[in-house]
DNA sequence: GAATGAGTTGGAATGATTCCAACTTGCAAG
DNA sequence: CTTGCAAGTTGGAATCATTCCAACTCATTC
């Protein structure tokens, strides 16, 4: 039954939104709430349902259009590994994703801006990117063989 | 019309399918041979039209098919972008690619191991990483606003 | 030359995402 | 107040890459 948004938070939402020309609306309140709620990389679907839980008659389709329309202005970044779902993450500072192959679960990887220079710098003269994407792929002790006591 | 395998990419071919218990077909060689031939990372539906030149009744399946055990037996990458049909490359050296979002087009970025050491010691304890995918989306000359001549 | 097993094939099924046309809302103009 | 947008929402249909499946082909073994 996801936590109103905080002023802070209702004020970026209604701030990036205004940026394009946009409203903020009971729908993507919640959208938005649910996605800052649990950092966990959640799909559509994992959104769709934690959000009905506050607002039953919400639909799937305005969810993939909240999700767009925050992508879009910059409130949340997408993000993809092979061609599983599209996962959510309102995390805006630079960072990679690390996808534990035995859950499922996505971690966040703080990205010092050092490795984000050297990177840039690999790239031949007349490539220009505006965007770096990095995944790992492993385990992590979290699907841990428990090793501490037991 | 697909130039045939080198007696060097068949033995490759042959060798690596050995390995997991496969064997070589026409099917297969054709499909790899595409691969070689122009190393454009193709979708594929590309592979399927090109294939075809050579072999009018290979099947969208039997390309699926081939192209999946050349991923089981580390012939070949997939390389995702965004939710974009999956693109195929035969080049084994580390590498990021670049996506020009102009064209369309993917490009190898050779990946010197330093930096993939750095990379790595960016993870938190108990991360271990199996595979690091990077991939840089902007714009190369390329697409060139065509200044030299004219 | 029947049996076996791997591989191939065409078409059906799947599933995430996109599209669409009708409906709702909030607000502005008269 | 009513009326009239424009933006947003909704449910269901359409799309499309990929996967699944059951029948068929082939090469090899007994
Ligand atoms: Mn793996
Ligand atoms: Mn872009
Ligand atoms: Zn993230
Ligand atoms: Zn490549």
């Amino acid at each position: 039954m996801i936590q109103k948004l905080s002023e802070h938070d209702r004020e970026k939402l209604q701030e990036s939104l205004a940026h394009s020309g946009q409203k903020v609306t009971a729908q993507r309140e919640i959208v938005f709430a649910v996605l800052l709620a649990k950092r966990d990389h959640p799909t559509v679907e994992d959104v769709f349902q934690r959000a009905r839980e506050s607002m039953p008659g919400l639909s799937l389709a305005t969810v993939y259009n909240c999700l767009e329309t925050f992508v879009g202005c910059g409130l949340v970044r997408q993000v993809n590994h092979e061609r599983e779902s599209t996962r959510y993450c309102p995390n805006l500072a630079p960072h990679a994703h690390f996808r534990d192959e035995a859950t499922g679960h996505v971690h966040d990887i703080e990205l010092p801006p050092e490795i984000i220079q050297s990177l840039r710098s690999i790239l031949p003269p007349g490539f220009n990117s505006e965007t770096i994407e990095i995944s790992f792929h492993g385990r992590s002790q979290e699907s841990a063989p428990r090793s501490t006591s037991n």
